[in-house]
DNA sequence: GCATATATACAAGTGACTTGCAAATGCAAG
DNA sequence: CTTGCATTTGCAAGTCACTTGTATATATGC
């Protein structure tokens, strides 16, 4: 699920954002990445270009207010970016934080609240982000002795 | 639920901690609170006292590998501590962290995953701690205007 | 091309978490 | 009660993510 230059410069253009090139790089990062990413990561990945933190950072900021990009987790205070309308729920699904190694994976299920829930509680509930944190599957087999 | 400060004691000398002034404090603070506290905020209801926050936060620490106490909640890369054994389930239920007031809730019920989920991520998301964000029932009141 | 609103680079600030180290202290043995 | 030693404390500093101020550079409309 990549896009191209021109692609992403369509999406910036249509929401009369001008075209930069740190833009078009965390778009098209954004659009090319398995799950949500953070600041942090996208510096990563932009490793070779000599892009300031903090001018990828106000992108990030600009593009969740344009609507082109979603916070959708937030796990251990740092925010993740996903492109919007890049799945089809755009990740209103519960994600899981891995306590050790760090990683943000997308949970392909719902967790529902039960029906007797607090009826002061049911909207809240129900617009909130949900997000699970333990170890993931693989911390999980190395914590608990891995197969020799 | 609060404790006294020679119930505090025997916790920590039956786990042959030292007993100091801060150490007692935490403990009653923790045991005397309605829901689980971050260091920040234990800091601030110590306020009289001027003991340096390094050692409440290390104090937390040890609490925490004695097992007297609990990290029940890290939102937003903030730790929560509760006592252990102050509520039935160890607060193993989700917490709902308010993205507006800050303010982290118990959540008096149970987030099931479907029967359906992925075997590999059965037994992570089993033991993981859920957490949920957004707007607490008060600030959404706030939010979408409140009564005149 | 030019003007100008917008974006970038650089520097710095905040808050939570964490650690190093020397001085102080709890605890237990003498 | 004194002494010895391991544990704690206080103070200083460091990390990391997030955020903002400001002067310079630049994308875009005219």
């Amino acid at each position: 699920m990549s896009i191209t230059k021109n692609e992403a410069k369509k999406l910036l253009q249509d929401r009369a954002l001008r075209v930069t090139g740190p833009r078009l790089a965390v778009l098209q990062l954004l659009a090319a990445s398995q799950g949500p990413l953070s600041h942090t990561e996208i510096l990563e990945r932009l490793g070779e270009t000599d892009w300031d933190p903090a001018t990828i950072y106000r992108n990030l900021v600009k593009l969740r207010d344009a609507g082109l990009a979603l916070v959708v987790s937030c796990a251990e205070g740092i925010d993740r970016y996903a492109l919007a309308g890049a799945q089809k729920d755009d990740h209103r699904h519960p994600h899981f934080v891995c306590k050790d190694c760090g990683q943000v994976a997308c949970l392909p299920l719902e967790l529902k609240p039960p029906e007797s829930i607090d009826e002061r509680w049911a909207a809240s509930v129900d617009k909130a982000m949900i997000q699970l944190r333990g170890e993931c599957p693989d911390c999980l087999e190395v914590t608990n002795g891995a197969p020799a």
